[in-house]
DNA sequence: ATTGACTTTAACCTTAGGGGAAGGTATACA
DNA sequence: TGTATACCTTCCCCTAAGGTTAAAGTCAAT
């Protein structure tokens, strides 16, 4: 017989532990006083600890032990869950780990301008879009509110909450003239295509890497290049069209120093080792 | 300006995040309505959301980030730390696995019977211990009380609570005959050597496999291999010499069947990789 | 004016125990 | 027999990063 403490020292755990363990049933004391209410322990419970302790070593939770322990055949099952489980998080912390990488070499060099890339999903979306070869930038200035804006208008379609307007490129490569660009906006509901505007359903995307950029858009290249070097770093790769998604620009804000741009690269890490 | 769902929406991130961001100082909207207490947030907040989900992401805790947002160049210091507990995690995790993996590949072969090892620390001990070639496992039988125990009452030594009683092997191999072993008690304090009884302190031991045997000692064979396979399948080494400390034994239990004894290895990782 | 969508605070929940307080118990020692 | 000390009990609050209701107040449209 022995006290908890003693129980405690023999096995090297904490008498909370063992506490603990009684109050979830995974662990009961040979005895308990019935008066004092101390808790009392024997050899016989050494073994049942053992089993506790390589199943928490592990992995498992003690929810899990429990169901273990009252039901060994499951065993197995719960193992092969485990496994798959602790597969995943070495995956999640070697992505961390090129992450925090990816930063420090990012922030050892010369370059004074930091980008905060992250990883989110990009809903389904219904958007009305206009794909054209545009001759320069400066034509969506004009283009989007006088041609795209008034169709939209004409056809009565009503944008979606929150906005999201975006432009993805059709060229292979960056281009300064003769542009290949989709503008798409999002809006509530499907219509008829028309000679100017084509409606589509774009499906969700997963896991994109999205990145601010703050000011004028003739350094947008620069948050590009960022964007394709981080995909790189971190072992992902692209799997669809990049979105620049338009959040503050000429319409809302007079400085171009204010205006906010988001790239949106949809990703997928990739399998190989 | 947005109000807390739509931001939310905008970011795919949770009105309760939002607000226990605002809460910590992480993240304070722009303008809270006085009178209604309604959050309302504007493109200012998404740099800021951005910066924070990124680090967020590398791991780092909402306190370590809250600290490199009030101090910025604190960044370098709080990655290279993180870079090495994610370092850790990976390898515990790695540990894990091998030890899902070694159990799945153990139950799923004939073996019937299944140990259940455990890591732990062995504490630092002093010990009054005796070495001698004997001819069988029998002797011991004899030798401890009579010899061993005698000795040790002569010379007054008490042993330590909780009792602690251990062989070592001094043979490289498995031997049935002129065993040379060396007879171990925990003891409370040194006491001058003696021609029969030698003490020593013996150091922490930081990490010990430990498994439990139970029944006659002729089947403790079977409890080293699984041991050192067990070892082997980890990628753990020796760093010590094995300890046989008995638990329950024909001074307590007169069953042979309800002998126990713990089986305690000293190990280390190995760091090859 | 009412409805429905949205917001607020507040309280409790999650893991595996840690820490401490208040009070009872066991045992050695005087 | 009394007491000092070590040990035990239950009870309550705490962790990190939000999730999940609930009650009540607010906004915008009908």
């Amino acid at each position: 017989m022995f006290t908890i403490g003693m129980f405690s020292k023999i096995n090297r755990i904490t008498t909370k532990t063992l506490r603990h363990y009684d109050e979830l049933g995974l662990l009961k004391p040979e005895y308990i006083d019935e008066f004092t209410g101390y808790r009392y322990y024997t050899t016989n419970q050494l073994m049942q600890l053992h089993r506790i302790i390589t199943l928490k070593q592990m992995g498992l939770s003690l929810s899990d032990i429990k169901e273990i322990l009252n039901n060994p055949r499951a065993i197995d099952l719960f193992l092969k869950l485990k496994e798959q489980d602790v597969l995943k998080s070495i995956e999640a912390e070697k992505a961390k780990l090129l992450q925090i990488r990816s930063y420090l070499s990012c922030i050892k060099g010369e370059n004074p301008k930091m980008y905060t890339p992250i990883i989110k999903e990009l809903p389904e979306v219904i958007v009305a879009s206009m794909r054209q070869v545009v001759e320069g930038y400066d034509v969506f200035f004009d283009l989007v509110p006088n041609v795209m804006g008034k169709e939209m208008k004409r056809v009565g379609c009503e944008c979606a909450v929150p906005e999201y307007c975006f432009n993805i490129y059709h060229d292979g490569e960056y281009k300064e003239k003769d542009i290949d660009v989709e503008i798409c906006e999002a809006v509530t509901e499907m219509k008829e295509d028309t000679n100017i505007l084509k409606f589509k359903k774009i499906d969700k995307v997963p896991a994109a890497i999205c990145i601010l950029h703050k000011g004028s858009y003739n350094k947008l290249g620069e948050a590009y290049a960022f964007a394709f070097n981080w995909i790189k770093d971190n072992n992902y790769e692209v799997v669809g069209d990049p979105r620049e998604s338009f959040i503050d620009g000429i319409w809302n804000k007079e400085s171009e120093e204010d205006w906010l741009t988001e790239i949106q690269v949809p990703i997928r890490m990739k399998v190989n080792e």
